[in-house]
DNA sequence: GGTGTGTAGGTTTTT
DNA sequence: CCTACACACC
């Protein structure tokens, strides 16, 4: 039991209280995941059985990891036992093996996003209603939060609240298509994400053996990040407790931040009323930050209203102030944000994982990509579209899955005519109508084609008839050859990959790339041993839960030595010794949506305290006075988050022209020396390539030049500084003027160190410095 | 039925 | 700016 000493009294006190109801209230980083570590550890210790435990993380990637750590204390083989991972992962495994109860196939497909908004879009047009009115994405945010609140379409449709709202909106017939769509998923054996919640729930709700089974299973449930979870989480997790009580929640309302998908920050603060004797534990020592961070991340909580008290303090060294940056444009926030890496590289020995780059919206990290290409800083984008996503690697996974699942509509409609093989839009139209009319599967249909009245030419008939035979010839050998081989022969035969190889594009050449990564994985996967003897890996097993993974659950991500980009969202749970926060402005962050009501605004600001909370050593918040838009430059000002930070946590020396007149911003530091407009630019960076993961294809060909936005970048240039000698003044656009004191290194190594009047000593690499000799 | 071109519209955040 | 879809042509 050493692993106790390592602990703080109240985080002891956390993990040994192991029966009845326990809510931890962790602030961040004060040792949340090693509490649930150790509690899980000591639960085994205590003799408890791996496979009784349940322990619902956030993400993927967290559960690997607790799981990784825990196996360090009791043992690998125990870890492995204990059912551990997100709510999705975890009930879709359950429902898999339970799914005949409800209805659906042990091999139901998991719709993603995609997936539902296509089928969205089917039922809308087909219903002859206007999708501009109902917009796919608006429609599946309504049916999503039905879901999430338990809503059944017969509920939904006679909910009077809910039926006002789609009035008032002008979108009456929402009940009507959330009530098909489900009745689509069912037919096509098929659920959406929301399903393998509400799922759960039905089968728990109907089954009393079942859940009477898992209850007994389940004795101790642990959940992670519980200010996150919606209604049908909780009510699974209220159900599978209810016999033992033995519920630990661990979590922080200051950082619920995804409402927006249905969490419900009352659950964690209703908590205590589902459980009287609930015991609770506060941990407000944070480890992690130094006290500038942690204080100017209380003095902006502080703004929002509704939380549970809690006082976050360190004991941590003082550190720096969080910094302030200011920039012209977004390319120029990039190289600022880029120049600062790479001198506290210099200054600090950082490693470049030391380092990430958060912002509000994917959309934003295209510059900050740009900016590192151009220093030669390798870096990592997480989020956005994961490689699963990409079209080309769905396609050949619609195979997989129609294979699998041959009701799988979705499926179907996407490979029928993919590579081309003559069965057009005329002719799927008519036997999709058709197929619907009559509520069958598409796939009853196209196999039985001769035998049903669809008005198709017998030339397309011949087409179809051969498209069947393939499927169901590869139906044949799915379960005899390993995952591997069956993968290698589909792509093959349906002459996707022949498709890909004959466009020699640069984008063509990576979508090629992309499906042979694909069936490396699954030589991969095919190779691992089989738990029973002379078992194969199945195709099945390997596509089932894909849609379930995110970029972050990735392989070969995480050890190298890059920068990580990813939005605030994203970096929940992780910590980094230098975090950079980009695009500080109204409109962005607190985003324009959320600017109107009081409850999203306070959702933003938790967000951003999630942001700076990241941070270990410094912490860096920097805003542009414009950014692209579409294409298009726009104006944007400060964001209000900034003045809402005490000042006095806030160092903004490098502010002096920003106060010019951005009217609502004004720092009582704003001072001396450094002008936006000088930041020198890369003009000596060399072609990248490799600095994103050999796994994939960077995601954009072209490097942007800085000039693109005709300010900042383009009109200053350094003097040839070949020449340079120690003793020599030099003006550097950002340090100011400074003395040469050493020059070292040859080439384009070759670095002065320079020791500047206000800026102090620094050693610049004079490749990509700026310099002018003054004398 | 296949292929190419024009244009409308899209950015929160994710399992 | 980029993508997805509608329409016109072959």
């Amino acid at each position: 039991m050493e692993y106790l000493k390592e602990l703080n009294e109240s985080q002891r006190k956390a993990v040994e209280n192991t029966d009845g109801p326990v809510m931890v209230l962790a602030g961040a980083g004060s040792g949340k995941t090693r509490v649930l570590t150790y509690r899980i550890a000591h639960l085994i210790y205590k003799g408890a059985s791996p496979f009784n435990i349940l322990a619902l993380t956030f993400t993927n990637k967290a559960a690997r990891e607790m799981k990784e750590r825990i196996g360090k204390i009791v043992g690998e083989s125990q870890a492995k036992s204990i059912w551990m991972g997100t709510f999705h992962s975890v009930f879709a495994r359950i429902l898999r093996s339970e799914a005949e109860k409800i209805g659906y196939p042990a091999n139901f497909t998991i719709y993603d996003s995609e997936d539902s908004k296509r089928l969205l879009k089917e039922i809308i047009k087909e219903q002859g209603l206007d999708d501009k009115v109902y917009k796919p994405s608006l429609v599946s945010n309504r049916i999503s939060s039905a879901k999430n609140n338990l809503l059944t379409p017969a509920a939904y449709q006679q909910n009077l609240i809910i039926t006002k709202e789609d009035a008032q909106s002008k979108k009456p017939q929402l009940g009507k298509i959330y009530e098909i769509y489900d009745k689509r998923l069912f037919k096509a054996g098929a659920m959406d994400f929301d399903d393998l919640l509400f799922k759960t729930n039905i089968l728990l709700r109907d089954h009393p053996d079942v859940l009477n089974k898992y209850q007994d299973k389940f004795r101790h449930i642990l959940v992670d990040e519980y200010q996150d979870t919606n209604f049908s989480q909780y009510i699974i997790i209220r159900a599978l407790a209810a016999k033992f009580e033995n519920i630990c929640v661990v979590g922080d309302d200051a950082q619920s931040i995804y409402s927006f998908r249905g969490a419900n920050i009352q659950n964690i603060l209703n908590f205590k009323n589902d459980y009287p004797d609930t015991q609770t534990f506060k941990l407000e020592q944070n480890y992690r930050s130094t006290q500038n961070i942690v204080n100017a991340a209380n003095s902006l909580i502080e703004k929002n209203q509704e939380q549970l008290k809690k006082d976050v303090w360190t004991s941590n060294e003082e550190g720096n102030k969080l910094r302030l940056m200011r920039a012209m444009s977004d390319n120029e926030e990039g190289m600022q944000v880029a120049h600062t890496i790479f001198d506290i590289k210099n200054t600090e020995q950082a490693m470049n994982s030391d380092f990430a780059i958060l912002y509000r919206t994917n959309a934003q990290s295209r510059a900050m990509e740009d900016s590192m290409r151009k220093l030669n800083i390798p870096y990592q984008i997480y989020g956005g579209l994961s490689f699963y996503q990409r079209k080309e690697i769905k396609d050949l996974l619609a195979y997989f899955r129609l294979v699998v699942n041959p009701k799988d509509d979705e499926a179907i409609k996407r490979i029928i005519n993919y590579p081309t093989r003559g069965i057009g839009k005329t002719s799927m139209d008519r036997i999709v109508l058709f197929a619907n009319e009559n509520d069958i599967a598409l796939w009853d249909v196209i196999s039985k084609i001769q035998t049903y009245p669809v008005q198709i030419g017998s030339a397309v008939k011949n087409k179809i008839i051969q498209f069947v035979e393939m499927i169901q010839s590869f139906q044949v050998i799915v379960d005899k050859k390993n995952a591997y081989d069956a993968g290698q022969l589909i792509a093959s035969t349906t002459g996707i990959l022949k498709d890909l190889y004959s466009d020699k594009s640069v984008e063509g050449l990576g979508r090629y790339e992309n499906i042979q990564e694909l069936l490396n994985s699954m030589k991969e996967f095919s190779e691992e041993p089989q738990e029973e003897e002379g078992a194969v890996a199945k195709l099945a097993d390997y596509i089932l839960d894909i849609p379930l993974l995110t970029d972050q659950d990735e392989k070969g991500k995480e050890d190298s030595d890059k920068v990580t980009l990813m939005t605030i969202h994203a970096s929940k749970g992780l910590e980094f010794p230098y975090v950079f926060v980009v695009g500080m402005e109204e409109e962005l962050f607190p985003s324009l949506h959320s600017s109107q009501s009081k409850t999203d605004l306070e959702e933003e600001r938790r967000l951003f305290y999630v942001a700076i909370t990241r941070a270990e050593k410094r912490c860096h918040l920097s805003f542009s006075t414009s950014r692209y838009k579409w294409g298009n430059l726009i104006h944007s000002e400060p964001s209000r988050f900034l003045t809402e930070i005490d000042p006095k946590f806030i160092d903004a020396s490098g502010m002096a022209a920003a106060t010019q007149k951005s009217g609502a911003f004004a720092f009582p530091e704003a001072g001396s020396g450094w002008k936006s407009s000088s930041t020198p630019s890369a003009g000596a960076s060399q072609p990248t390539s490799g600095t994103t993961s050999p796994n994939f294809k960077p995601q954009r060909k072209l490097v942007k030049m800085p000039s693109s936005n005709g300010t900042a970048n383009s009109n200053i240039k350094g003097d040839d500084t070949s020449g340079l000698k120690p003793g020599m003044k030099v003006e550097h656009g950002r340090f100011g003027k400074g003395v040469v004191a050493e020059i070292e290194g040859v080439g384009e190594n070759k670095k002065a160190h320079i020791n500047f009047d206000q800026a102090g000593k620094k050693q610049l690499l004079l490749r990509f410095a700026k310099l002018n000799i003054i004398g």
